[in-house]
DNA sequence: GATGAATGAGGATTCATTCAT
DNA sequence: AATGAATGAATCCTCATTCAT
């Protein structure tokens, strides 16, 4: 009988789990459509087929049901991308996985990233700010991945001996605002079509290449900014 | 008493718009902390002296008031900084010019960024849809005119033959990021010694000089991306 | 001087007047449109051309305003159709005078009328409760007025020998409903033509004439109720 | 179980509509007393024993509940007073039954007549307006059908040979006007007793009859309104 | 006297959360 | 365990009235 209740107790946990997750995707979608305050637990209730009372065993409340649903995806998310690169090994490889895996989640996940990019980061209550801080801590460990690799390659002089702190932003940067311009606009090209031009971007800079063009002046700042006044 | 009046209606006037952007301003910073719907006309009337009926004479409702809020500081710094951009006279002056306005706006604004960062857009009503498709069009105004900065610069052979487009997205994306990331972080460096930092990548990017290295490998893809394996 | 001052005293008087009675003829209109609720004392204000604050110096507030519009009015209306009343010697004169001047007074005060009929009387401030008693008082006056007709007519045989207050609520309930459906609906007819409906209803009733049909019965219930059974 | 639930629900629904039912019932005095506006929703749901939020199961709004309750009673009035004037076979009975019903109706349910003498008819809102129309509506058909009694008693000789319009003017006006005279005075007498002297009256007019009196005229306008000059 | 800006009480409505069934 | 009816605090907005200018 300790077995029999063992295996139902697994079931019933997974079971719990298997509904918790149901609710959280229907969720997702309303919350990506509407924005937390718009959004209704009797919505919530509705869509996913619970009652209003039954979502309340699952998560404590509105605040908790959704600052869990952002954190278990945005973990998922961190985790999935830096999954990609981790198999990598040169650090190019890894630079193309980030931005690949970066592009493709986006691209599975628009519902999550609408919400997200529309997520009100302001908001007042006690458990909001806490999830804004949430938030931001994955963000920065996933920042600080990211500049742990870009550090290797520095190392490996596969790239400049810039702060790994500063390539990683604009890697970063790059790659978001790729991301942004997606999401925001009528989606008739794929987003993974442009990692090429991303990687072009971020390896190589805006300006020809040295040795190519008026004349060659060296590397570094003054010959960026003063190349064109000559 | 023609000459009178018009005097005292001047006062009026001027008097008027003066309070309405003191309501402004205050509002920003209570939007900021709060967002949109944590923020009630009652602080807002409280913070900016006024009664909450008052509110009511300077704005039609609690949308309108957010919708004029943001509008018209969107459309501000998007002039200012470009203002700024058209001053110069060069590719590389111009984009330098948008990189420091940029920085400057953001770090004497920094209310206005908060509340933009946090800005949900996401909502459901009439009057806040349109105001989020207000701020993309604002923004994609934007897009096109560095695009077309961009664009002179490489008919200048200033910048690679690469699409506008595309080098607008790394631009704007390593500014924005840098700028996300001033915000997020305790504020202790300023963000104008960053400029230099976002110049070099934009436009020199990632990757060692050519010529410099094991190598040189000629321009293009095949270099950034295989150059590590070799 | 002293006459000066009179002179002038008088003419503010008569100013005073003045506009006191072009508010509430312009307040009439809006009350008629909207009701007591729905129209503002701004609305008042911008119609009549006064400021907001330019209205008490007339009236006490709102209230006052509309019960003394009423008030004024429903004396008026009663005034004018009894003076038309008393100008007539005979009894049959004095009610057709009645039907006319009741009918004329609708037609020529529309805005009035539908005031009236769309009088919320259940308010239930101590004001407007006080002006529901005060219609009522001149309407039980009036009533008792054309009793004292009808009462006379009764003396003079003119009328049955029936209670003066039973005539008087046929006659009133039979004008006060002409009136009502003609304000109701589309005013394709004018109401003046209806005198003589309301003169033969009234004075002769829907049976058919003693004498005349397929027998008589003789005056009274019986006949009346009766009659078809046979 | 289905049977189960059936029983469920059916007790349920029974349940929504007794309470539903109940809440009309105490709004129609409070609005009764102190008309549309004056009455909050926290009185009736004071008054009715269900908290503020309660009132939305059961209306979307307190014109809704207004509006349903105006309608419901409305039509719950006029199809009683008519179904009663159905079940009789000859003209004279049938407009009987109508006095008796309409009076009946009005001394059974004063809270309700209350409120629709006292209704504002000129309310602003979209959904008041539209009950405005509905009321009227509602009356017209009502009108009609007194008119098809009426033009049928015309037909049978029991009426005179007038418009059917003309003669249902008459009976609703009288008939209105002794309800009203009865509402807005000390209840002392039933109105019930006055039954025959509305249809006397409707029936016979205020003239005595022909042949009686100082001569006999035959019938028509010049007798009614010239006798007494003779 | 005249103005109209300012006030703020008051009311309809929403919705997260609870809890009796 | 599950339901969903009930609660009532919280919020936006209106507008009669006042009063400084």
């Amino acid at each position: 009988m300790t077995l029999h209740s063992a295996g139902k107790r697994q079931r019933k946990e997974r079971e719990f789990r298997f509904r918790r997750a149901e609710i959280l995707e229907r969720a997702e979608k309303l919350f990506a459509d509407g924005g937390f305050h718009e959004t209704t637990m009797a919505e919530i209730a509705e869509s996913s087929g619970f009652s209003i009372g039954g979502l309340y065993r699952f998560f404590s409340g509105k605040e908790q049901l959704y600052s869990i649903l952002v954190m278990e995806k945005v973990r998922l998310m961190y985790d999935e991308i830096m999954g990609a690169v981790e198999h990598e090994e040169s650090t190019e490889r890894k630079i193309r996985a980030l931005v690949i895996s970066h592009f493709a989640y986006v691209e599975h996940h628009i519902d999550f990233y609408r919400l997200l990019v529309g997520h009100e980061s302001g908001l007042r209550t006690a458990g909001l700010r806490n999830l804004r801080e949430q938030i931001l801590d994955e963000h920065r460990k996933h920042v600080a991945r990211i500049e742990g690799v870009l550090g290797e390659g520095i190392q490996r002089r596969v790239l400049r001996q810039l702060a790994p702190r500063s390539l990683a932003n604009a890697l970063i940067g790059i790659i978001a605002y790729y991301k942004f311009a997606w999401i925001m606009n009528p989606h008739g090209e794929s987003l993974s079509e442009k990692v090429d031009d991303v990687l072009e971007l971020f390896f190589r800079g805006a300006a020809p290449a040295a040795g190519i063009g008026p004349g060659f002046h060296g590397p570094g700042k003054e010959r960026t900014l003063h190349q064109e006044a000559e």
